[in-house]
RNA sequence: GCCCCCGUGGCGUAAUGGAUAGCGCAACAGCCUCCGGAGCUGUUGGUCCAGGUUCGAUUCCUGGCGGGGGUACCA
């Protein structure tokens, strides 16, 4: 028996239909011919029109008639009345030019709670994606530079849209196109055989390869030269200079493991680290296949394919010097994930400054007549900003992921020892309370738009936050530590009777639309206004009070509402978890 | 110049084209004889401008204004 398949939407869009036809009878052709449907289609029709009220009180969906008012030449008032006057069901009422229907508190409750009940964690899933990869590219940072707080944006965002895809099903590969060749390392290699010194660079690799590059980009200013020498160099690395390639290796080596410490602070894992360089040797045959293809062309001395016709500045696939480009390394990364993977979509997670060049390659392989070219996706994001500034490597104004990392821990950590000194294992829970404070900066806002990266913001654990949601889970598992039974799913569930209940149920009713819209639309933001909103619900039923002021608590001496309260508090508590788990968020049990 | 994104109270943020624009921060006034006050309740305050489409526009279209980004040999 699967409740969820007899939808509440659905019955109601039955039964709404059913009474249109008996209504309007007479005019059906011309309403189905309004709408391009027939008797049967009808009904789905309805269903995609029924909207949720504002106000729980006016019911939980509601038909507005105004999409019938210019076919029957009638006021929407009126043809609200009529129909209304036709369902039989007092579950309906009419509320100006609205058909509201209220669905029982009780069914609700039989038809979700038992359902998170028996799913746990997996509540929320489906089978969609079933046989369907989707490789998805993320984070990806630059060796040789530090893991900067703009680095957080591609990297929550990739991490949770894996989660997200998974959960539906899908099949994710995670790829982390590690910023591993180009130009830049020209600088690097020089910079460091002018200035460098290997016993420095032991001592903290990262930054002092930060503080050569900043210098670099200092210097050059003043002596242009130096640019082309990097360029220089970097043709070097190309060819297997053994001095270059020497270098490079350390400058990587030294990077990856900085990377890997803080992808394992942050729960994150990739199953492929296949960067910029692993493209190396493919190049000539990206070159190749896009020239007997017939569209390369010599252009100012650099190679390209011309895309004048499209609006677009040309794809460059060799500079003047013979070394490739970005352009080229990533239509070698898509021909190889391509045959790698077989890819149903391949998403890519970077910045929207960078969307003229992923519509550029993606108009290239579309130009091939690569039937998957229609399946390349960039997920652009906005910039994160520090006190109104972007941050710029060149400059050297980069902040440091791990150091505000280690700021919000530590604030975490002296919230914790002035209200729950006596937690066990205070230093973990402080981390994913800090780690949760920034993780929720950055997917709290929707993906298009800039973050204000403030100390103030992140440190700030109060209002709408992460630490907000980790502390209302961490109030549900207490609720569940001092009912000492066992929670059970075969409750009365006639006893739901408040409008606190209700909202509850009904918030819960919804999360699996909620994964989907977020899944379709490539936007983790979805999840955290959907848990804002289950945090604030519930903490209005924990903290609701009677006629006279007096709380009332949810463990009770009456066993039987406790028992049906306390399932409702495992069904959100499940959910508010696995949506923090959605996020890349943890959820302590105590904090 | 051209292309893309953003513009919502003092600040931050939300609203499949729908009912009285929802929250958070800050401010002010309340709520623990406490199931965790990292919470809850209340007050003040808002859709950049001008047109257009629509029964209805924060949302869609056109044109401005403001901010950001991009505009072939960086990524």
């Amino acid at each position: 028996m699967d409740l969820m398949d007899i939808s509440f939407k659905n019955e109601i869009a039955t039964a709404i239909g059913r009474a249109v036809r008996s209504a309007y009878g007479d005019k059906l052709p011309e309403i189905y011919g309004a709408f391009k449907t027939d008797e049967t289609g009808f009904d789905v029709f309805i269903e995609s029109k029924l909207e949720i009220p504002k106000d729980i009180k006016l019911g939980d969906y509601a038909f507005p008639t105004f999409v019938l008012a210019k076919i029957v030449r009638e006021k929407p008032v009126e043809i609200a009345g009529k129909i209304a006057g036709l369902l039989d069901n007092d579950s309906f009422s009419v509320a100006g030019p609205y058909i509201n229907c209220t669905v029982s508190t009780s069914r609700v409750a039989e038809t979700i709670l038992p359902q998170i009940f028996e799913r746990g964690g997996g509540f929320g899933g489906s089978t969609i994606g079933e046989g369907k990869k989707i490789v998805i590219d993320f984070s990806s940072p630059n060796i040789a530079k530090p893991f900067g707080v703009g680095h957080l944006r591609s990297t929550a965002i990739g991490n949770s849209l894996y989660r997200i895809f998974e959960k539906l099903g899908f099949e994710c590969v995670g790829v982390n196109h590690l910023g591993d060749w180009g130009t830049q390392f020209g600088k690097m290699i020089l910079a460091f055989i002018k200035w460098g010194d290997r016993k420095e660079l032991e001592k903290e690799p990262v930054k002092y390869l930060y503080d050569l590059y900043v210098r670099f980009h200092r210097e050059e200013e003043e002596d242009p030269s130096l640019s082309d020498d990097a360029r220089n160099w970097f043709r070097k690395l190309e060819k297997g200079d053994s001095e270059a390639v020497e270098l490079w290796n350390l400058f990587k080596d030294y990077s990856l493991r900085e990377f890997e410490r803080i992808y394992k602070i942050l729960g994150i894992k990739f199953d492929h680290y296949t960067g910029e360089s692993f493209y190396n040797d493919k190049m000539d045959a990206v070159i190749e296949r896009l020239d007997k293809a017939g569209l390369t062309k010599m252009s100012q001395g650099a190679l390209i394919v011309d895309l004048e016709e499209y609006g677009m500045t040309p794809c460059l696939l060799r500079k003047a010097d013979g070394a490739t480009l970005y352009s080229t390394r990533d239509l070698a990364g898509i021909f190889y994930r391509h045959e790698s993977y077989d890819f149903h979509k391949a998403v890519y997670v970077v910045g929207s400054a960078q969307q003229d060049h992923f519509k550029q390659v993606f108009k290239v392989i579309e130009l091939l007549g690569e039937d998957y070219a229609d399946r390349l996706v960039h997920v652009g994001f906005g910039w994160i900003k520090f006190a109104d500034k972007a941050m710029s490597t060149r400059k050297g104004t980069v902040i440091f992921l791990e150091d505000v990392i280690d700021t919000a821990t530590r604030k975490a950590t002296e919230i914790i020892m002035k209200k729950n000194p006596d937690l066990p294992d205070i230093e973990a829970t402080a981390q994913m309370i800090g780690l949760g404070a920034i993780i929720f900066a950055d997917l709290g806002v929707k993906k298009h738009k800039d973050v204000n990266f403030s100390w103030e913001e992140v440190l700030n654990f109060e209002g709408e936050t992460g630490p907000y949601l980790q502390y209302t889970h961490a109030r549900l598992s207490a609720l569940l530590r001092k009912y000492e039974k066992d929670v059970a799913a075969d409750v009365d569930f006639g006893l739901f009777q408040s409008l606190e209940e209700k909202a509850l149920l009904m918030h819960l009713y919804r999360f699996d639309s909620v994964i989907e819209i977020a899944a379709e639309k490539y936007e983790p933001n979805f999840i955290a206004e959907y848990l804002l909103e289950l945090a604030a619900v519930f903490n209005r039923f924990y903290q609701r009070k009677d006629t006279h002021g007096k709380l009332i608590k949810i463990i009770s001496d009456n066993e039987q509402e406790t028992g049906a309260r306390m399932l409702l508090v495992a069904g959100v508590r499940t959910v508010m978890k696995e949506g923090l788990r959605l996020m890349g968020i943890e959820a302590p049990e105590q904090m």
